[in-house]
DNA sequence: CATGTATGTGAGTACACACTCACAACCGTT
DNA sequence: AACGGTTGTGAGTGTGTACTCACATACATG
């Protein structure tokens, strides 16, 4: 029978995962805030090695980052696929909408943005963000067919569904919140009973 | 004569200042890789001081936060004040818009916003937010005489904003980039040649 | 002038964390 | 079996920083 638990991975395999619990991590505390010790302890290595298969913390960040926008990229693809061909623009898009509303269900694709803007002022983040936002809106126009408004639109929307689930606003009873949040489909979060694996 | 720089202020005049320059720290660096040294010196008064004069970096923080809230809050009057009463609420909007495109152009009021949205899990900094947004959006109703749709876009497109500052996209010629900066009055900086005080 | 109160600081403490390095365990090849 | 390359770690090191405290300096009042 094969063991359990590999005793040794390949390199390239251990940085995936250290990449997947990466993203996690981060976006539970941003950058500055998490050790790298943690990001270690959850992908269950030392973090020796951490250091030795990424450059530094800032390496380990911007790989998760990259990441985060290659989930995004696929989930517009597959809402975009979803649609058909035959949809309008709005259409599209809108069920392009719908499919990374599904995605950042969990928070941590979302807020790794989030962390990601306040740490722009690094280069290497802001390049990243710069490939990410550009893959995105690039997407957005070719699966889409919209005009420059409407990508706009859609963009801004994504950035207000941000500020919804960072401010966790949904579960904010009052008149201002519900303004913000309203016709957006975040964070469904109705049957959440079995938070561990 | 009056004392070029009295040797002693008051507790609360102090606090004033503090504050003052700890939005232009905070902005910069974010809130963890801030140190309260840095505002320190830049208030010009020791660590400890600092220390009592507020509750810990946090209290700080939060301070700063308020601060930056209760600008905004003004420019927004300010600017529905000069749109008159006669315009329409779209245009009262508008006008509320440009003032707050005007009020950023230092980007320290919006850094430090980014900066707060990447550690709103700490409860102080979330009530802090809410409680802002909270009266910029009642503002926005208030004096424009909006509907919810017209905030909501009002907001979203104050959020795309943040996105467009923090990445600094003004200085990238690309379509993508185009696509979001579309008729954005973030940061002018035209005929700006006087930038100091 | 003595005393009290508010303003202010120098110098320290405790600790967290990014990063390193010598070394160990494993595996394929000859 | 011996060798070399890759995977992996324990145990540090140096530094940065939040927070404290005993103490100093100014001002007000009897």
């Amino acid at each position: 029978m094969e063991s359990t638990e590999p005793a040794r991975s390949t390199a390239e395999a251990r940085r995936a995962v250290v990449i997947d619990r990466a993203v996690a991590v981060f976006a539970k505390n941003g950058y500055h805030a998490t050790p790298v010790a943690d990001v270690a302890a959850a992908a269950g290595i030392s973090q020796a090695y951490v250091f030795r298969l990424f450059e530094g913390k800032l390496g380990l960040f911007v790989a998760a980052l990259e990441r985060c926008y290659a989930r995004i990229e696929d989930a517009l693809r597959e809402g975009a696929r979803k649609a058909g061909d035959g949809g309008s623009p709005a259409e599209v898009l809108e069920a392009m909408g719908d499919a990374y509303a599904d995605l950042i269900a969990d928070r941590d694709l979302l807020m790794m943005q989030v962390h990601a803007q306040s740490v722009a002022d690094v280069p290497e983040v802001l390049a990243a963000m710069r490939r990410g936002y550009a893959s995105v809106v690039s997407l957005a126009y070719a699966l889409s067919g919209a005009n420059r408004d409407q990508v706009q639109h859609f963009m801004a929307m994504g950035q207000l569904c941000h500020l919804i689930v960072a401010m966790d606003l949904d579960s904010v009873d009052e008149t201002w919140a519900r303004t913000l949040t309203k016709g957006m489909r975040h964070v469904p979060a109705p049957p959440r009973d079995a938070p561990s694996a």
